[in-house]
DNA sequence: TCATCAAACTAACAAGTGTTAGTTAAATGT
DNA sequence: ACATTTAACTAACACTTGTTAGTTTGATGA
């Protein structure tokens, strides 16, 4: 079976319309029509179009900062922190390549959810900007201004759900490896 | 005054609205009223809706094009054709924050003109590559994936309307030297 | 002073919105 | 065989959507 559950399922091809589109453009009889059924039927498994969003969007988040809580309180060196949350964004994204078009573009939609997905943001932000800032400090990394580092890995990251669909046949360790390259080595000779 | 025009200020209004909620969930009655009119009234000045988002996209897709046009035009080298790229995004973003993000999110909403906002684009990478292939066959840049770094640049590129204004008493000049530092250079030491 | 005109207004439209109520039909467990 | 459950259905709701028609108002130019 492709779903375990029919909830699951609406929320998959959700994922995949509000990629398209956006939360805002897609209708619950558009997610209706593209799994064969009526809207009314939807809210069988859903308790509304919100909880959807939600579902998609919180538990990306819930990874992310799972996952940030070990890379930062590795033992590793700065710089292989750094390697390591550009894996974990080239994971998380080819796996979920359509619930990140939501995490990044639908977000503001979010209702009861909104202050917590924001407190999560936020905290992530702060995990990663200290991990440059160490990496700075300890001379790993060049003297640059750690804001505009912070910003331009994290855009590459988030941006990542655009560009993994294109390339299907891809080397997903290969992939990781070039990007850490470009994004921490640079591209100048 | 602050707007050439009434249009232009419809035009501009919408642009912030747009930024904060997107194309979809921006009712001409938002508009309106952040403007201190009624619905109806907007219409003595534009056609529809979608004009106003068609104004905000195609003007800013025009302006990369004629400006890449003289950028790949250049006797520069690469790496100062690259410089020009990010200097180009980083003016056009300061003076266009809210319509930039129209650029990015809203762009899938266009209807006559989507098809040659696409073909716009497209170009535009493409010269974007292009110069990167030239920097690596001639030796300037590293030899990586040149789609990689294209990816890369132009994520961080497009997401330049999410932080520059976060940043408002920000020297322009300065900052496109820090962010191109950081995309050629690298942050490695 | 009076006609003109830009730009606001009110009222309404047809279509589409998320959601609820009540019903039906097929599968399941006893 | 029969009661229960699951998950679909039709019909409708109250509200919102972009847009149009027709009207009013206040400034401008002759």
């Amino acid at each position: 079976m492709k779903y375990e559950t029919r909830k699951d399922e609406i929320i998959q091809t959700s994922a995949i319309l509000f990629q398209k589109k956006g939360y805002s453009a897609v209708t619950m009889r558009d997610i209706a029509k593209s799994m064969g059924i009526k809207a009314a039927s939807l809210y069988n498994h859903i308790e509304s179009k919100q909880e959807i969003l939600s579902d998609i969007i919180m538990s990306l988040a819930e990874q992310f900062t799972e996952q940030m809580k070990i890379i930062k309180n590795s033992d590793d060196s700065s710089v292989d922190k750094l390697k390591n949350i550009v894996a974990l964004h080239v994971n998380i994204t080819s796996h979920n390549q359509f619930g990140m078009a939501s995490l990044n573009n639908d977000w503001m939609h979010l209702e009861v959810e909104l202050e917590c997905y924001l407190k999560l943001r936020k905290n992530y932000e702060n995990d990663f900007r200290n991990i440059i800032e160490k990496g700075i400090e300890d001379n790993e990394l060049v003297n640059g201004n750690p804001e505009v580092i912070l910003f331009s890995m994290l855009s590459t990251l988030r941006s990542l759900y655009l560009w993994l669909p294109k390339k299907e046949d891809l080397d997903i360790q290969k992939f990781t490896n070039e990007l850490s390259l470009v994004l921490i080595k640079g591209i100048n000779k």
